[in-house]
DNA sequence: TTCAGATTAGCACTTGGTATTAATACTAAG
DNA sequence: CTTAGTATTAATACCAAGTGCTAATCTGAA
């Protein structure tokens, strides 16, 4: 009895906690002990069986996989857009963007919808932010629906630039405005 | 033969490709096949059998779990910090960062790293962006690596404000600037 | 009719288990 | 020393979800 049941029952536990891919017999090697021995263990221990630590491990990536799809690219819903003029989208906060310390928004959560949002309205495929100003009004916390509208302003600038101006609000109060100057290659024609 | 053969096992992919959770006994009962039909299938087409499918659906999140602890929260890892005066961090750019269109870094992941570090470089439980003004000097592609330098101005102003300055480099070529006005509850004591 | 391709069936074998029962080893107490 | 108690190992039957292979059946078109 190299080491103690307890023990061994309780480096189980982290070793599948960190490869849950391991067969028994690859445990019993790891262990020195029987296969029988792991069975036990993992039945003590309520530990399921390889296939079905892996279904578990799998579905949970499903469900994370479209939740990512939901928000890691887009930064908000884009919910209209009159290319050249204006376009609006919405962004539903939750926990994974604000700080647990405080609950508040971090603040690149704000900018990413605006630019994206700027980005979005300029039907352009080489759309980039040059300058950017930005305020923070008022602190977005976890559940708040943030609208964002981008204006394009209409004056024509030398050197393919337009201006994109975009305010954002939770409950009609503004929370967060900016000033994105864009580059574009095409410029569009008379709209 | 009610759905042709070959629509059949391109239904398949995509129907495996939305559920990996399926037995051939399932897959057989959704076309109103045998299962036979379906292994044939599967066979035809390579794809593997379930538990197979399941083995990778969970390898790839293990992968991800460990690239998204890096990534997610910290965009761009700090490399050094000395409180309440200056700060490092760098970012590696990967495809996942850029538009497809012309493989150039969206702007919130430059904006995302500066910001997070001037956060980090203001040793506070709530220090808050207020206003930023931002340039983005020159695009940024995938394989660059972004190092961002943040200095806190030690100007006192009124009103718990700091200003911090943090500009972005990809091989000593500035990409990035920004200036930030952060709030802060605590204001620090002498240094 | 006949023939090819598609489909179905049957059987032996594999992995990684569960469930159960029995045998062995080692200690600790009476 | 015996005996109970725990831990470990072994042995056996069984299951799910397959693979691999061979053979039989169906079906549509030349």
């Amino acid at each position: 009895m190299k080491v103690p049941k307890k023990e061994r029952q309780h480096l189980l536990r982290s070793l599948l906690d960190e490869d849950p891919f391991l067969t028994d017999e690859d445990i019993a090697g790891h262990f020195s002990v029987s296969v029988q021995t792991v069975r036990l263990d993992r039945l003590e221990c309520g530990i399921p069986e390889l296939r079905e630590r892996l279904k578990s491990v799998a579905s949970q990536h499903m469900k994370e996989t479209v939740k990512s799809l939901q928000t890691e690219e887009i930064f908000g819903e884009i919910i209209d857009v009159e290319l050249d003029d204006k376009a609006l989208s919405i962004f539903d906060v939750t926990d994974d963007h604000v700080f647990k310390r405080n609950g508040i928004a971090r603040g690149h959560h704000l900018f990413a919808q605006a630019n994206s949002l700027a980005v979005a309205v300029l039907d352009d495929d080489l759309a980039l932010t040059v300058r950017s100003s930005l305020h923070f009004a008022k602190p977005v916390k976890a559940g708040d629906r943030v609208v964002a509208r981008a204006v394009v302003r209409q004056e024509t600038l030398k050197n393919k630039s337009t201006v994109v101006d975009v305010i954002s609000t939770v409950e009609s109060e503004p929370v967060f405005s900016g000033e994105f100057l864009m580059y574009r290659t095409t410029k569009k024609a008379g709209k």
